[in-house]
DNA sequence: TTCTTTATTGATAACGGTTATCATTATCAA
DNA sequence: TTGATAATGATAACCGTTATCAATAAAGAA
């Protein structure tokens, strides 16, 4: 019986049910930071839910997606990670810089007005060359951070061979 | 035993051997402007060479990622495509244009200039902040393309319930 | 509160793309 | 031509994700 919330009222204008486990995925996303993948929040839920399965953290993950509660991000290696959305009110909109040493993600929100005029040029060209409709645009760094890079001139774990 | 080619000599300097396969592959991707999967390539050769297997697809892919000769990209949905990487004298560097209906993607080269400026103001404020450095970045844009946007007014086949 | 409906859950099996293993084959320098 | 060994291909294993289905629980009705 998971208690009344702030986004229970989301969930019933929607034909769903405020559940559990429900609760449990987005209050997670919704206190950290970080962008993690279903198994890191399956893992990081075990202790308070022991029996939360696996697949309903990717059922609900698709669920919270789909209702843009939160988001989702596709690294360069394919692997996927969840972010929490704030509020429409604060502009959420952001690109990464990920760290290829230790997979990392940074946010950042540089040059927003410079940023927000090339896109849009570049959108309207795109549009006019290709008579393709734009949607939406990711942009993405990558690249070797602090810890990452000072781990260059370290000793590598010896090779066996 | 494959024939003497224009690629052999980047081979045989990097302690490895000039084979059909990889003559294969490599022919195929650089007379093709499409991003092709692994399957793709497997079935396009299929014809020509029918014991091809399609672990030495994933391994020659591999080798020709890490020698240069061809890029590697992971698309939203996770996806990994391949494409051949024009000479350095030629700027290959480019963005894509993915459309998300059928998943067919353009290629780019719009703005370079002032892209280009952004890009490295973007990554010299990067670097300061987080003390990153940046190796690399990626650029695309989400949309419909001509075809999968017309597509949207005709009938859908009708969903049995 | 209790009842009823049915959306949701979790265990399990299946799936698809990729990688590991290993005996066989083919390249290429000697 | 030959020998050392890099490369190959069949096969099994792997890993993230999805499909299946009986059991459970949310939420409106009584
Ligand atoms: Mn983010
Ligand atoms: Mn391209
Ligand atoms: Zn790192
Ligand atoms: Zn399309």
């Amino acid at each position: 019986m998971p208690r009344p919330h702030k986004w229970q009222l989301r969930f019933q204008g929607h034909v769903s049910r405020w559940t559990g486990p429900r609760e449990a995925i987005l209050g997670l996303l919704s206190k950290t930071s970080k962008h993690m993948s279903a198994k890191e929040i399956y893992s990081s839920l075990y202790k308070k839910h022991p029996n939360l399965g696996l697949t309903t953290v990717y059922r609900t993950l698709d669920l919270l997606t789909r209702m843009s509660l939160i988001h989702k991000i596709t690294l360069g290696n394919g692997q996927r990670r969840f972010e929490f959305k704030k509020g429409e009110k604060t502009d959420h909109h952001h690109h990464h810089l990920i760290c290829t040493g230790c997979d990392k993600i940074f946010d950042y929100k540089e040059f927003e007005e410079e940023e927000l005029i090339l896109i849009k040029k570049t959108e309207e060209s795109l549009t006019r060359k290709f008579n393709f409709k734009i949607m939406d645009h990711n942009i993405e760094f990558y690249g070797l951070c602090d810890k990452c890079n000072l781990n260059i001139y370290k000793n590598k774990p010896k090779e066996i061979r």
